[in-house]
DNA sequence: TGTTAATAAATTTTT
DNA sequence: TTTATTAACA
């Protein structure tokens, strides 16, 4: 067969990746350097030129849209339908094995996806039955600890010994959780994974299927993968090791999310004989970018190994702006935007990129007032917005009465008068009697232990469902979902009020109607399952980015996270102060000042043909002004890339933070006696501030400090005790 | 039981 | 500053 098509279009790296020997292969593949077109490439390799079966070939994706996109790509390359191919994310692939493999897999046929939101809520629910206080145990933390376990394919049981009084609460709380999700059929994201990888370690049976069946494993963003995946695709891997895995150590920013980029690092050692690639040439960004991320990037320890070139000419330097405060940031920022618009460029080309959200508000300001369409990405997707999920309820209790989640969600919303006190002896009744809330309801309705006004709220609740459910039999998806909305009082609920939220929410309801319209279960979706379970699953998998509208030409505004495997022509990459990128809380942490690195290398290597950065001196956070040092990242950045703007309208000279071009900032506090503007401090008599300037050496050194109660004061630190925070 | 005022907390988020 | 959650009230 003609393979011209896959291996022509390739260079000579990507071309030594696509055609490489069956066995193990990592490829490192750098930022722009092609990685989905060798994944795409890869498997059309597979199919045409050795003679693969669809069958045999399994891709894994960490997101949706990557898998989507990847599926696409390949059916555009081969002018063949991938429907016998198995690409999907780590989840979805998993979660479709759980189908088949339920018994094996210890769960029951109707078992159901919880997302973190409801998961926190069910953890919520465990700490106030073993009357633990949300204040000594926040929530929160119990629900990152449990996830940080699960992620490291640890359960309760394989917990270290606890001697602390925390490390056993810990374990109590985890231990409850996980026998509440089994008695109740739940299954959290972590568990879909673990669960699958529980299934292939204890079933030689099924593992061998599986082995045999996929006789070529590629995997998409590798040094994003968590213990369990690699543990997973090494016993999936295990008889023949053909295992493609691209991804770029530079890119892992997700590692305290439990991924694990030593998963790359010990690649060539975990698989025998593995081919190492690099995919070092660029075709996304202009040299002088590429080379200023580069510097920075070489700043951190312990990585492969890959710099990255460019034939593309070196373009304009990048352009750095200090801001007097973060509305002068915003406003240079915007109006920069302006004149790039007004020389007839697109507004779609344009993303500005900050650390952290928050920092999104001066923007969407200014572009406010400057009439300039914009979109924020981030925030609750489609299917994680309270109403939806609330709607989803409703349903998901009328396709399994035994959700326990989905009960506790709707039972009193719209309020329908059952309060805490009735639901305590419902929850009560469940855990003694080990029934669901469901049949506990009844229960306690038909034994007449409640007040009248009580027992008829509840019993009204279950005969609502009971009808919804009757009069819904039959019907399809949208009728469903129309009658669910309607019935349910939901909607008349948000319509009755008049607040912009609620009419927010109203045309939310009204768009999941059109949602379930067009619901198409993928091919590779379980037949065995109705359309409606089909549909809830998939809300819990894809959280919906998918049916949004199409937008008009619009800025898009996004944190660097988000903004990876993207590109914009012109970027700004906006915040760059310490204590914000490199985030504060990254700074406490070892190892986590490269991560932040990384994002920041990921960031400037989003840009194609301009780049901006920019920090303000003083940055209002939290309602209080703060006084920032420029970061450390810019430092990194050798000078001849850069061409600094003055603000116009700053009253006074910039001041460029000192360190700002030494290039010793790399620990931080060193330099002079362990301050920094930025630095908080602590005064026994002054209270908590923050230094704003230094000035003169050793003892002679007199540090300005903005004190949270007094404000402004020199202080001489040879004599009066400053601690550092 | 449902609403309102006080109070604490506040990166990043593919599933 | 904003947001979420809780404690106190009508």
């Amino acid at each position: 067969m003609d393979v011209s098509h896959i291996i022509d279009p390739l260079n000579d790296a990507q071309r030594q990746a696509v055609t490489a020997p069956a066995g193990p292969a990592l490829v490192l593949a750098g930022a722009g350097s092609g990685k989905t077109r060798v994944l795409t490439h890869r498997i059309g390799w597979l199919v045409q030129a050795e003679g693969c079966s669809p069958q045999e070939v399994l891709a894994v994706t960490f997101t949706n849209k990557a898998a989507r996109e990847m599926r696409g790509r390949i059916e555009e390359l081969l002018q063949l339908p991938t429907s016998g191919m198995w690409i999907g994310t780590f989840h979805g692939l998993c979660h479709r094995l759980l189908r088949m493999h339920f018994e094996d897999a210890g769960l029951p046929q109707s078992f159901e996806i919880i997302d973190s939101d409801d998961q926190y809520r069910l953890i919520r629910r465990i700490l106030n039955e073993l009357d633990l206080d949300e204040a000594y145990w926040p929530p929160r933390q119990m629900q990152w600890m449990i996830n940080q376990h699960k992620e490291e394919a640890r359960r309760a049981s394989q917990l270290p010994a606890g001697e602390d009084y925390q490390q056993q609460t810990l374990y109590r709380v985890y231990v409850s959780y996980e026998e509440t999700c089994q008695r109740l059929g739940l299954v959290d994201f972590a568990e879909i994974l673990l669960r699958t990888l529980e299934l292939f370690r204890n079933n030689q049976f099924v593992r061998e299927t599986w082995q045999k069946r996929f006789r070529h494993v590629l995997v998409d963003e590798f040094q994003d993968t968590n213990t369990i995946q690699y543990q997973w695709l090494r016993l999936l891997t295990a008889d023949n090791q053909f295992l493609f895995a691209v991804g770029d150590d530079d890119q892992s920013i997700y590692g305290w999310r439990g991924a694990k980029v030593e998963n790359l690092l010990t690649f060539e050692k975990d698989f025998d004989g593995a081919q190492i690639i690099r995919l070092e040439q660029n075709y996304r960004s202009s040299g002088h970018i590429l080379a200023a991320a580069n510097a920075v990037i070489e700043k951190n320890d312990g990585r492969m190994g890959k710099e990255l070139w460019t034939e593309a000419p070196d373009g304009q330097l990048i352009r750095l702006y200090g801001a007097s405060n973060e509305i002068d940031e915003a406003q240079f920022v915007v109006s920069t935007i302006e004149t790039w618009v007004q020389g007839g460029n697109r507004r779609d080309d344009v993303a500005i990129l900050y650390r952290s959200n928050a920092q999104s508000r001066a923007f969407e300001e200014q572009l406010l007032s400057a009439g300039m369409p914009y979109r924020v990405y981030g925030g609750l997707r489609f299917f994680e917005r309270a109403e939806i999920k609330d709607a989803l309820a409703y349903m998901r209790l009328i396709s399994n009465r035994e959700s326990d989640p989905s009960f506790e969600r709707i039972v009193n919303l719209p309020p329908r008068g059952i309060g805490t006190k009735t639901l305590e002896q419902v929850r009560d009744v469940s855990r003694s009697k080990q029934m669901s809330m469901w049949q506990s309801a009844k229960l306690v309705v038909s034994e007449e232990q409640l007040p009248a006004r009580a027992a008829g709220a509840l019993g009204r609740f279950i005969e609502l469902i009971e009808e919804i459910a009757v009069e819904v039999d039959d019907q399809n998806l949208e009728s469903i979902t129309d009658q669910v909305l309607q019935m349910s009082g939901l909607l008349d609920h948000y319509k009755k009020d008049k607040s912009e939220k609620a009419q927010g929410r109203v045309e939310n309801l009204e768009e999941l109607v059109t949602a379930a319209n067009n619901f198409v279960p993928a091919e590779t979706d379980d037949e065995e399952l109705d359309m409606l379970s089909l549909f809830l699953a998939n809300a819990a998998l894809e959280a919906g980015e998918g049916q949004a509208a199409e937008w008009e030409d619009c800025v898009q505004l996004m944190s660097l996270h988000t903004a990876k495997g993207l590109e914009f022509p012109l970027v700004f990459l906006c915040g760059l102060e310490e204590g914000l990128f490199p985030h504060q809380r990254s700074l406490e942490e070892a190892g986590r000042l490269e991560e932040e690195r990384r994002l920041c290398y990921v960031g400037m290597t989003r840009a194609m043909e301009q780049l901006y950065l920019s920090y303000a001196e003083i940055r209002r956070l939290y309602g209080k002004d703060n006084y920032t040092q420029a970061s450390r990242f810019l430092s990194e950045i050798p000078m001849e890339y850069i061409e600094e703007i003055r603000s116009s309208n700053l009253s006074r000279p910039l001041q460029r933070p000192r360190a700002s071009y030494s290039s010793n900032a790399d620990e931080g506090s060193q330099s002079r006696n362990g301050f920094q503007p930025g630095t908080q401090v602590n005064h026994a008599k002054f209270g908590e501030g923050m230094v704003v300037m230094i000035e003169g050496q050793g003892d002679h050194t007199r540090v300005q400090i903005n004190f949270s109660e007094v404000g402004l004061k020199w202080i001489l630190p040879a004599y009066a005790k400053l601690e550092l925070i």
